[in-house]
This record gives structure tokens, sequence and C-alpha cells, in this order.
DNA sequence: GGCGCGCCTGAAACCGTTTTCACAGCCGTT
DNA sequence: AACGGCTGTGAAAACGGTTTCAGGCGCGCC
């Protein structure tokens, strides 16, 4: 028999009427101080708490915030999610949270859920940013949302992000500084990831800029067994002139892919240089460290919710928003070994970090 | 002008009455296929959608299910929630989700906000599963709870968890079984996590039943940078004599640990054996992979959902659930480098794992 | 042909809060 | 002394559903 303490119980108790009560709880209207004085010890005593549905019913807004996320299990978006879920306690909202598993499929029907529930506004990640029904929709409704790590080209999409082609340019450039001159793109779930699909147009800028043959990029599913990429990697890193160095998507896959390249009885990096995206926390705790895009993970989180509020009072228009990254180097980028026999074969040396930290290396 | 459309729109429509229309939604009771296609006609054509909220209303209990976790950062917390919300899912329920980021001070705030929201009911873990006012408040508003990784002497309380104790026993006989002498447990956050403290009795016994003397745990806060690390390890792996094996109370601190041994210049596994506990996805993209216990942190969480509606429905009274673990063997634990002068210097395999997947090792 | 029983349906109450509206009392001003 | 405005309060109307209750209608059975 759960709450059977309601704002009629406190009114009785203080003697007064549940809207001097309600006056009292939001100071939505001066109350005498006597009366707020037995109202506050009334909901003391009480122990009252009131009902955020029956609050939310008569707004017809909860303060809840939706969030849609692929997954999880990428750390990624659990430090973002960790964000967000600060700065709404800080705001006195509540995290309502789903996951789509990756399944655009499943968009659509999350997005109902949540909406369903009133909440006060919606911070996703979907699988395409321009192409969305679902988004449509929330336009269409005039539903606060917004967009994080993807980039939307309809510049009146709310979004927080970070320059995902730039920032790949820039690591793909770091590559191809340090002599590598096959460099393979590998992507986990090209197909559901506009992210993976921006960040490869980074790849491809840097490739053709240097004037070398872009790969076909490789894609393997970071969620299915490590095994499954030992097969997909030795096709690629098996054959003679093989790629020396292996751009991962995101860390979470670059962390695999090192895993599988070590079962294939290559040495990451003095045979293969690897580097991931995101900048999650165990990158770091990795051995070698991995090379990788430092994003703002958990901070974007933060500035999404702030972006929904300011969406909601009306003091900012959605606005495409992209937070500053950093090249951080690892040890996972080495130089590369010396394809061409003609020149001396240099020790890559793994201790030392290959690439400057600074969002662009030095020209040449 | 958001949710415009209400059940009296779609009774207007359809040319019936509200309660009709509910009905239909529900099916809670027969209606005249007639009247149900106009209804189911009338609600495809405007859009509508129940509000969560005025259903909740009536019902006094939300399709939501309250979560409090120490971090989202901690990936173990993190698969486990993605657990719950599949599960959730599948049930027409959503996640409210809240973290207390280890301060236990935070606990009844956010219990408080989740029981305000009238959530069906709350999976929590909590720093202290036995002394806890919150919880006892729960109990006593007849509030459905499920503990997730606590383990709860007062067997009343519903929980899903594993054998903390048993299972670091396990793993503390395994390093011993592998020549380890000075074996040291490495806890974080130990005043704030039950778990930790659990665990560490597990050590205790094995040192104990092998006539072995334990160690005083050494304590780091993973969340802090690794360089603070770096000095407290080095108080303790510097002076000769040092420990053989460190047993981290969970992966996350285990994988920091490890780079911070190796930034004293230390290996791992030739001069140290390090061991985590939870069996994060990311232990075996290690390197060498990480020997760890291996819990089914998914299914916990799934398990604990399940748990939620076995009480709500009363099929279940609240019980502790212990799920089954396995111990992983990893590169990070190998034979102890040999202490004895006497004794030949034989060279550790770090590609070798060095104990057997059974719980119980073979007792030699 | 009348009676009774199901089956569908609609009116209305209710859930817990916020908010509008009206009003009573008081004070200061003319 | 009358009047206007201001302050504090309560009654009541929402908000969007679910659910109870009563009743109309059609049908079968005696």
């Amino acid at each position: 028999m759960p709450r059977v303490v309601t704002i009629r119980t406190v009114a009785e108790r203080a003697g007064c009427s549940i809207a001097t009560v309600s006056r009292v709880i939001n100071g939505s209207a001066r109350t005498s101080a006597e009366v707020e004085a037995r109202v506050r010890a009334a909901i003391e005593e009480l122990g009252f708490r009131p009902s955020e549905i029956g609050r939310s019913l008569k707004t017809l807004r909860a303060r809840t915030l939706g969030v849609v996320i692929p997954s999880l299990t990428n750390p990624v978006f659990a430090a973002s999610v960790a964000g967000m879920e600060a700065e709404a306690r800080r705001r006195h909202h509540t995290l309502l949270l789903t996951a789509t598993d990756y399944d655009a499929a499943r968009e659509p029907e999350v997005v109902e859920t949540l909406v369903a529930q009133s909440v006060a506004g919606l911070v996703l990640t979907v699988t395409d940013a321009d192409d969305n029904p679902t988004l449509d929709r929330l336009d269409a409704e005039g539903i606060a949302y917004v967009l994080i790590y993807n980039e939307p080209r309809r510049t009146e999409r709310a979004a927080v992000s970070v320059d995902n082609a730039g920032a790949t340019f820039a690591l793909a450039k770091a590559m191809i500084a340090a002599g590598h001159r096959r460099v393979i793109y590998v992507a986990g779930r090209f197909a559901t990831s506009d992210r993976a699909r921006t960040r490869y147009l980074g790849y491809l800028a840097a490739m053709s800029e240097a004037g070398l043959a872009a790969e076909a990029p490789l894609e393997l599913d970071y969620l299915a067994d490590p095994a499954g990429h030992g097969a997909a990697l030795a096709g690629v890193f098996g054959p003679p002139g093989r790629p020396t160095a292996a751009l991962c998507s995101n860390d979470l896959l670059a962390l695999s892919v090192m895993a599988a390249l070590r079962a294939l009885g290559l040495k990451v990096p003095q045979d293969v240089s690897v580097a991931g995206f995101d900048g999650i926390a165990l990158a770091g705790a990795a051995y070698p460290s991995l090379a990788t895009v430092d994003t703002p993970t958990r901070r974007m989180g933060e500035r999404a919710v702030e972006k929904i509020f300011e969406l909601l009072d009306g003091s900012a228009a959605p606005t495409l928003e992209r937070l500053p990254f950093e090249l951080r180097p690892g040890g996972t980028l080495a130089p590369a070994p010396d394809a061409s026999p003609v020149a001396s074969a240099r020790r890559p040396d793994a201790a030392s970090p290959s690439f400057p930290a600074s969002p662009e290396p030095p020209s040449e």
C-alpha cells in the first residue's frame, strides 16, 4: 500500500487546502509564515514527497530526459551517458535510458516509448542523422532533441559532436607522416554508424592529399567474437605487401583488432601500427597505449543536456556544435617498418610516441 | 504544442466513448468488431499514442524501473545496465537511470527521486547492503527492489550477485598454486564498496589456508589519475622482497595497476602477476590478457529485472541469488619468479595461461 | 409473448497535482 | 466613511488515462 500520503493528507494535517500546500512546496505564491510553518511541519512528519506523475499530468511535461544510444557496452557511450546523468541531476531531471543495439529499425519505437512518457527532451545517437524519419517526426511535433556524436548536414538540427572527418584526417596524416604508405581503415558496423562513414571520408582525404592509394575499408563487427576478426584480418594482413597501419573507427574496435593481430602473430606496433577514435579511458591503460583521437566524451554528454535546456527555454536555436578534440599519441603508432628494400632497416621504437599531440601535425 | 491528440480526440473521430477506446487499446474488455475497427483506424490516422503519465496516474505505478549504480564509467555496471535495459524493454518498461558516484550520502536522495516517479521497482548497487537506512525504508514501504553485486547478510533482501568471497578465494588459491607467496590485495574505494571488502575476506581465507602471511590491503582510487597510483604502488613494489602478485578488487583497477606497474619499470607478469575481478569484455583484449573472475555481468542485469517482476507478481519471495562465476585464465598470471635464491631461475612464459578455468583448481 | 440473461457501450468517478478564479479581510487613500 | 487595491486563502477545474457502474439491446427459452 505505497503512497498513502498525498497532498490531501498534508493539507488535512496542516489544516489548510491542497492549493496552499502546493504553493508552499513550489514557492509559486506567497503564503503566511504561520501557515507555511504548519505545512512544512506536516510534510516533515508525514514524510510526504509529491508525486512526479501527478505533477507531470498537469504540466504535460515530465522532469525526465529520454536517452537513445546504440549500446552501453561501448565505453564511449557509457561515458557520455554518465555526463548526461550528472548534468540532468544538477537540473533535477532523471534519465530515461534506452538502447537500440545499432538497429535502425528500433529507433522509431524507442523514441515513441520515450515520447509517450512525456519526456522534456531527448538526447540521441542515431544510425543516420540526415535521412531519418524519426527525427523528422520530432521536428514536426516540436519535441526538443539534441544529437550526440552524429553530425547532421542539416544545420537546423541540434547536435553535439566533434569534427569526425577532420579528426580522422589529422590522425591519418599522422600515420602517413610516420612513414606509413599502406594504411587501412577498419570500421565496425559501417552500415549502422554514420560516424564510421564520416570518419572514413577523413581517411580518404588524407590518403588522397598524400597521393596514396586508399584501401577498401575493412568492416568488422566488434560485438562478435574476436575469433571472427581473425579470419577477416588474416585476409588483409596475411598476403605480402600488407598494410602497415590500421586506422580503426573507434577505440573498442582498435583494442579488439590489436588482440586479433597478436593472435595472428603480428606485433603491434613493430609489424602493424594501430590507432583508434574516441579516447576511452582504457585506451591509455592498454599496452602499448592506444594512439587515438581524444574526444571529450563525458563533457559531450553534459553539453547535450545543457543544450536541451537551452532549446526548451528558447535561449538558443538548434545548432551543430563541435567540441575540440586532441590527437593522443600512443605506443601503438610507430614509424612504418621500412617497406622499401633499398632503405635502411630502422628499428621502430614502441616506447616513443610518434606524432605530436596538436590537432594539426606539421604538414610535412 | 505537443500532444494535441488524446484519447478524447480518438473517441470523437471513431464516434464512441473514451472508455471504449481504452478497452480497445488494452484489450481489457470485449468490443464489437465494427467499433474496434473504427477505433484502430482513428488511432492510426491520428498517430495516437496513449500518455504513460495519464495511465500511471490511475495505476499509481509507472512502467519504469529505477536503477541506482555507483558509476557508469565502470564497464561492469555499464554491462549490467545493458542487461537490465534489454530485459526491461522486453517487458515494456523503461529504465530511470541514476548514479551515486560511490557517494553513500547520495543514495537516499536518488532513491527518493525514483520513488517520487512511482517506479514499479528498483535495481541497485549500494555501498553497504547490510547497514543501510535507505533499504530499510524501501522494506518498510513495501517497494520492490533487487540488489545487484551486493551480497546482503540479511537473507530477506532480494539480490543477484556472485560468490564474491568464494571467487576471490579461488583466484587467490590459483595465484598461490602458481608459486606466489607474497600476494597483495589491491582495492579501489574500499570504504564505499562492500564488494571490495567481501572479496578481501576471500583473499584472507586463501592466504590463511596456505599458511601465508596476508598483506595489508592497498587502497587505490581508480578514478583518480593513474599517476597517483604510481606513488602508492612504488611504495609497495619498490622495496626488496616485494609482492610477486597483485590481486585487484576489479578489472578496471587491475588494468590501471598494470599500466602503473609498467610505468615503474616492472614487467607483467614476469615481475608481478596481476589478476582482476568481474570479467569485463576488455580484460580479454588487454595485453597480456587479464586473468580474472568472469562474472555474468549482463545476465545479472537481466536476472535482476526478472526478479523485480517476480517480486511484483508475488511468484517468488526475495532471496539472495548467486550466479555462477568462472576463473578466466590470462597472461597476466604466471608462475612466481622464484623468490628463493637456491631454486633454479625458471623463466615465466607470458603466453601460456597459468591456471585452469575451473572454479576450484586442484588443491595442490 | 414475456422474461431473463449476456454482450457492448457510455457516463462518470477517480488518480495527485497545478493553476485559475473568486472572495474575504485589511489597509491606505480620498 | 466609502472605496480600491493588495494579500492570503480555498473551491474547483483541469490534465489523460482506467475502471466501475448502470443500462440498452438482442436473443433464447419457457
